[in-house]
DNA sequence: TGTTAGCACTCTTTGCGTTCGACTGCTAAA
DNA sequence: TTTAGCAGTCGAACGCAAAGAGTGCTAACA
């Protein structure tokens, strides 16, 4: 347990680090944050919580920097919250209200407008887990293809396309279509993924279409998996501005993980939470990207959709800031996805 | 015009720096591109194509650089073509040949291999500008909700939602789904864009649902709006790690430029072009982006929609290189998409 | 026992001068 | 017109010294 006067100081490297990304020295600790006390009682502090793991010196003649494990202190119990400014505010209203188009678009909107607050880089991942079938429906769109639409109870998932035999016709289809929703109907849009066809199910007369219909079910199986998750992201140079990407060799190492969607969509959905949960994860040892900081929060996007909407940073990241601002843009998706319904 | 002797020179220059980046010294051009004359003799030639333009010299006691002038003189007349390795074009059929699902999946594959193989950004752009339409579907999802979906001679363009009053039955459906047939079919979908409500069209019986038709033509607005065009993007980081971006600001000028897909799209398909067509544009005053040259080429994708595939680097590109995989990709696409129809 | 002033010590940063090396441009001769 | 040779220029690399930033330690003090 940390005394009330470490606790002060670190808060105090962190607070003047994030800001500066210099080391941060035991004077301009006194000066600017404990003036009641002597920069040597300081120096006596800053010492025993280096040695407690919560700073490090880059060497001897520099102040000290916090570690990971002093940021996650920070996160847990230092930090005190803080609001958006006015002006802030007033950008995020903007944004969203204007799009209240489709769930894309307000995807867009939401990186875009997290990104030119934060300056960092941001993200959102839409998830459409447990989405259960209402309808599948087989459309022949007079071109020799077929069209498969899977219908789901919140939205309609992508859709997708199947060549279809000359001597089709309409009757066959509606046949198909009606076999297709007597297995499906009901069930979890993830079921199709490790679904084997079921041979014993369908009867005599469409024996000789199997093929076709083994067709149409590895659409469906392909249409799910890639919608199971939509990933966008916006901003990546935002996060590369910061000093800790001078070093090129940095900045491309953090563009090149920004690159891997489906690691990314992981981390910001890997511990589901409530709505308007917010989770932090703290450089690699937590799971974020290396050098880099993850704040997600979760909204419920409907029925059964839900999203992850996330920044990453730097770990030296304005995680108050940062807060403030996913805080308001939940609330406004909360409000904006409630209404819609 | 330029002497024999100076363009080999003036083509030796360009070579070396595409591979060094580094300027290019009279001793290193004699021994491996001229041996058969002197270093004098070539540095006498270095300095008449610098005052034509050719060439800069970065500082008295460095070599020469190519100037865009000079680049885009070896684009025009210098550079012979090459082919690809044997692994080059075995990655590409690898990439390409797995991948006969939706345009889109083609789209990320391209990509993909380009920037692979190039080591520089790839780009490609989809545009659907006068496609016509087949059929408009309205589909009851049985959740008070219709689907619209746009039937085009190419294919399905997205399809969008509308919410439906509860009195309405299939009867009444089938009757609009006629009347919007009837109205659009084998019209262009860019026509949407600029449409305005027929009411005079709509016979008496509808005129209570006027409402709901407005509605569904907004959306058919949008949908075609939205649908025309489609940017994807791949390899930011290839191109940077390229030398001239190892300052940071340069780096992170280029990921700017490349955030506007807008302005990207714009630049990939402003000059039309047949299929195969191939363009280079070098540097900003050739409207590339600042410091880069872009190579596009112009494939077919189906009946009304054209594509554009581009690669983005430095100026100081490996045109060749480009120019071949380009050359492949827009051979098997062009076949791929002749094998689809 | 906790706090503080003072000072020695360490290490980085900056600036400067020197050397080294890379090329060129020029001159004069072939 | 070409070429050898040489003087001259400029950047890169290196070493060194001085300056600056901060600390840790010691000894005194409350």
């Amino acid at each position: 347990m940390l005394s009330d006067r470490k606790k002060k100081i670190l808060c105090a490297v962190v607070d003047s680090y994030i800001e500066s990304a210099n080391p941060v020295a035991s004077k301009e600790i006194q000066e600017e944050y404990l003036p009641e006390c002597s920069s040597a009682t300081i120096r006596n502090e800053l010492s025993t919580l280096e040695s407690m793991g919560y700073l490090i010196q880059p060497h001897v003649s520099a102040g000290r920097i916090p570690s990971e494990k002093a940021f996650r202190f920070y996160v847990n119990e230092l930090m005190f919250e803080s609001n958006l400014t006015a002006r802030e505010a007033e950008m995020i209203e903007q944004y969203l209200s204007r799009k209240v188009g489709s769930l894309e678009d307000v995807m867009t909107a939401v990186t875009h407008v997290i990104a030119e607050i934060t300056n960092y880089t941001s993200v959102v991942v839409k998830e459409d887990m447990s989405d259960t079938i209402t309808a599948i429906k087989l459309l022949d769109l007079s071109n020799g293809k077929l069209l498969v639409v899977i219908v789901t109870d919140s939205r309609v998932l992508k859709d997708g396309m199947v060549d279809l035999p000359d001597d089709f016709d309409e009757q066959i289809i509606a046949q198909a279509q009606k076999w297709l929703n007597k297995i499906f109907r009901g069930k979890h849009v993830s079921e199709f993924i490790n679904f084997n066809y079921p041979f014993a199910l369908v009867n005599d007369e469409f024996a000789q279409y199997n093929a076709l219909f083994k067709k149409i079910i590895d659409v469906l199986k392909k249409v799910s998996l890639m919608n199971g998750m939509d990933v966008e992201m916006y901003g990546e140079n935002k996060t590369i501005a910061h000093s800790e990407f001078t070093d090129v060799n940095n900045a491309r190492k953090f563009l090149e993980q920004m690159e891997n969607k489906e690691k990314i969509a992981e981390i910001l959905t890997n511990d589901g939470g409530a709505d308007g949960s917010m989770t932090v994860k703290i450089g690699a040892a937590e799971n974020a990207p290396e050098g880099c900081a993850v704040v997600t929060t979760r909204v419920n996007l409907g029925e059964n959709v839900s999203g992850s909407i996330g920044v990453i940073g730097p770990v030296r990241m304005n995680y108050r800031k940062v807060l403030a601002v996913l805080d308001k843009i939940s609330e406004i998706i909360i409000d904006l996805v409630g209404k819609g319904e």
